[in-house]
DNA sequence: AGCACGCCGACT
DNA sequence: GTCGGCGTGCTC
């Protein structure tokens, strides 16, 4: 091979790849993953990566000679590589665009892995006192950090060079990991439980389907039991010397994981990796991961591209969240699709765990038979059957229309026993728009077309989507009445409420809006975990994770707001969201009760959540998405047009809508490529862009999506409208 | 990002 | 003439 392709990374050009002439003296030793030296315009020598070889090189220009191979040991292996390729393939993105998002940052620029300690050796007479002052300090540790040293002992480099040359002292290069676990230091040990029941069901179910090429689906209600089962399989894989990957939809979550997997399996095996861990850290896990030195790698969804070796099983637990999915920036990945592939890499088998599965997992893990599930609390504690409340019937004798008489007489029983209400209001803010009383204008955001919001926390008006904030305006913009009022519902406006109904009550509120400081919502999530929270009103936040046995009502206020959205998955997330947060109530030794306040009781996934029937959920709704050729019948590659001029973009997506069109009947595509659009989004306009998208069904054929591909990579857009390609969109807003 | 190249107006 | 403004384009 005449050429490499290497990657660097420039500041401002970002991550890329360019090709070099392989010296002769380099052929023989030269392998993919290695880190390299070469000159690179006019700044000189640059690390930078091999990622490839080829005889020629893509173009017309003058090629330079890699100027020295950094260490022998690659960094990341050719399968590596493969699955990134493959990700930028399905994503339908370009390859560096990946490798951006799954290598450290600090792995590209710099490798200097070392860092200068110094160790103390003896003392004599000859010192001076400041001499003196300094050994003594160092004598207390036995080595250290040189930097953090001479801060310690307020001195300076000249200084302890000094003692270096006399003798006194040992300064020396050597490599400190750095472990974002020694938070857990002094962590207790705690055994794996035995299993009981439907675990043992599940867990000889799964152990015999190890094997499955496809991925396996835990079914199991709120409160089942799954990681005591997933532990299990853990150990049974670690003592066969694989090792085990474990995602988590969010930090919080993964971090909890983390700690609990260190208890079990011990600190050293296990190891975390999120985007919020430091850039040395990830440099450090990522050394450890390729030297095979981890059992158990934790973490959320982009440590699916952390390096693992010899990877014998993948967990991916709650696999329902969105949080899986990177929505912005590209590449748009599902962390669930490319752990599927990453696990056939490593013939590895895939488990996803969740009390409200995916649709489309539900409808594959079926036809696979890789189904199990269980549907009994751990503890043999009842679900609660959720009560509905007819608002229309109930509407009228409510509190301000809002909290239904059946609603309150429940929250007043349940402090009167002590113990504590959950109220979830799947909307932030005060209320949920303004308007004109006098002719109907709703206040929207300028930048998006979104009505904005009132805060009563912070007297603004605010957008949800951009977070502008505005001044409440004294006039209609549009009549110049003073006749502006607001509408509609959010957490503010029941938190007010629910004080106003409960006096005596400690009641808080949990919403995006709170995480103004760091960890608010933990802090509170802590409070009500001790008790010292009556009442708390919350978003989806609430919904998940709160393991609170002395929680034994919950009350949705309004349950249908998550149906309205027009959205294919809107039942879905519905559904999903009602099921979870009503898995909330009665987990300990008393009863629970959830309420469900609705305008429209009759609604399929109403009921199905009602009577926490996935099953029968999933029947109708499946049926709808064959109807309408929604995945999992189908797979939507959804592409956002946009521009600051809305003309513009409406004028581009047509340009790509037709060509799309005449290419696909051209090449012979019709029969699996459907294209839908374009249309103006259904929010228009977004942080001052106006929106149209371009809807791509593709019947699930593989030669239809390599051909999405292929004609989205060769698009070159106009510098004033943006292109983002979005493959199996969470929403298509 | 930086830095060169290059195409126009202002000025000793 | 030529100094310098920054818009454009390139880095294997």
């Amino acid at each position: 091979m005449k050429y490499a392709m290497v990657l660097v990374n420039i500041k401002g050009l970002g991550v890329k790849t360019f090709s070099y002439l392989i010296p002769d003296e380099m052929k023989d030793i030269i392998k993919i993953g290695q880190a390299v030296l070469v000159p690179f315009g006019r700044q000189g020598l640059i690390n930078a990566f091999i990622v490839g070889f080829s005889e020629y090189i893509p173009g017309d220009f003058k090629v330079k000679k890699i100027n020295k191979i950094l260490d022998e040991t690659p960094l990341f292996s050719i399968k590596y590589l493969k699955l990134l390729e493959w990700v930028a393939n399905y994503y339908c993105t370009d390859f560096v665009t990946v490798l951006n998002a799954a290598l450290p940052m600090k792995l590209i620029e710099k490798n200097a892995k070392y860092e200068l300690v110094v160790s103390y050796i003896k003392e004599d007479n000859k010192l001076t006192k400041r001499q003196k002052e300094i050994l003594e300090c160092l004598k207390k540790y036995k080595k250290c950090s040189l930097i953090e040293f001479e801060n310690i002992a307020k001195t300076t480099r000249a200084t302890m060079k000094k003692l270096e040359e006399s003798g006194y002292v040992e300064i020396r290069e050597e490599y400190i990991y750095r472990n974002p676990l020694s938070i857990f230091k002094d962590i207790e040990t705690e055994p794996l439980y035995e299993l009981k029941g439907e675990q043992i069901e599940a867990y000889e179910g799964i152990k015999a389907k190890l094997k499955s090429q496809n991925p396996i689906l835990l079914h199991g209600v709120t409160a089942s039991g799954k990681t005591e089962v997933y532990f299990k399989l853990i150990k049974d894989v670690i003592d066969t010397g694989k090792n085990v990957l474990f995602l988590a939809p969010e930090i919080a979550l993964a971090s909890q994981l983390t700690k609990r997997l260190a208890r079990k399996f011990g600190i050293k095996d296990v190891a975390i990796w999120h985007s919020s861990i430091s850039e040395g850290e990830k440099y450090d896990v990522w050394q450890r991961l390729y030297k095979n030195e981890i059992k158990i790698l934790a973490g959320a969804r982009s440590a699916v591209f952390a390096p693992l070796q010899n990877i014998g099983l993948i967990i991916i637990d709650e696999e329902h969240e969105g949080a899986y999915k990177q929505t912005t920036p590209a590449p748009r990945y599902d962390a669930r699709v490319v752990a599927k592939r990453l696990a056939q890499f490593h013939q590895a088998p895939l488990i996803l765990g969740s009390a409200t599965p995916d649709v489309s997992t539900y409808y594959y893990a079926t036809n696979n038979n890789n189904l199990f599930e269980m549907k009994k609390r751990y503890n043999d504690s009842p679900l609660a059957k959720p009560q509905v409340i007819n608002m229309q019937e109930y509407g009228k004798a409510s509190y301000k229309g809002i909290i239904s008489k059946p609603l309150q007489t429940e929250i007043t029983e349940t402090l009167e026993r002590g113990q504590q209400v959950i109220l979830l209001m799947n909307r932030r803010g005060y209320s949920t728009y303004t308007q004109c009383k006098a002719c109907g204008t709703v206040i929207e955001c300028p930048d998006c077309s979104i009505p904005m919001i009132w805060h009563s926390s912070i007297k603004q008006l605010k957008c949800h989507y951009c977070n502008k904030e505005m001044s409440f305006p004294d006039y209609c913009p549009s009549c110049g009445n003073a006749s502006l009022a607001t509408s509609g519902v959010g957490t503010q406006k029941i938190e007010v409420l629910i004080k106003e109904l409960y006096p005596e009550a400690k009641v808080e509120r949990i919403d995006s809006d709170i995480l103004t400081r760091k960890n608010a919502h933990i802090e509170l999530l802590n409070r009500f975990q001790k008790g010292e929270i009556d009442i708390l009103v919350g978003t989806q936040m609430i919904a998940k994770g709160l393991d609170n046995p002395n929680v034994t009502l919950v009350g949705v206020l309004s349950a249908d707001s998550g149906f309205s959205v027009p959205d294919y998955r809107a039942s879905e997330r519905g559904f999903q969201l009602l099921t979870q947060v009503a898995g909330r109530a009665g987990r300990g030794e008393y009863k629970g009760k959830v309420l469900f306040q609705t305008y429209n009781p009759d609604y399929y996934a109403f009921q199905t959540a009602k009577s926490q029937n996935y099953e029968k959920f999933f029947e109708t709704e499946i049926k709808s998405r064959q109807e309408f050729d929604y995945p999992p019948f189908s797979q939507i590659v959804r592409l956002i047009i946009s521009s600051e001029n809305n003309f513009r973009a409406e004028k581009s997506a047509m340009e790509i809508a037709m060509r799309l069109t005449t290419m696909t009947e051209k090449f012979g595509f019709s029969e699996y490529l459907e294209t839908l659009g374009p249309t103006p989004c259904i929010i228009e306009k977004l942080n001052g862009y106006y929106r149209f998208q371009i809807l791509i069904k593709n019947k699930l054929s593989q030669k239809g999506h390599d051909f999405i591909s292929k004609f989205l990579g060769k698009i070159i857009m106009p510098k004033d409208i943006r292109l983002a390609v979005d493959v199996d969109p969470l929403d298509i807003l």
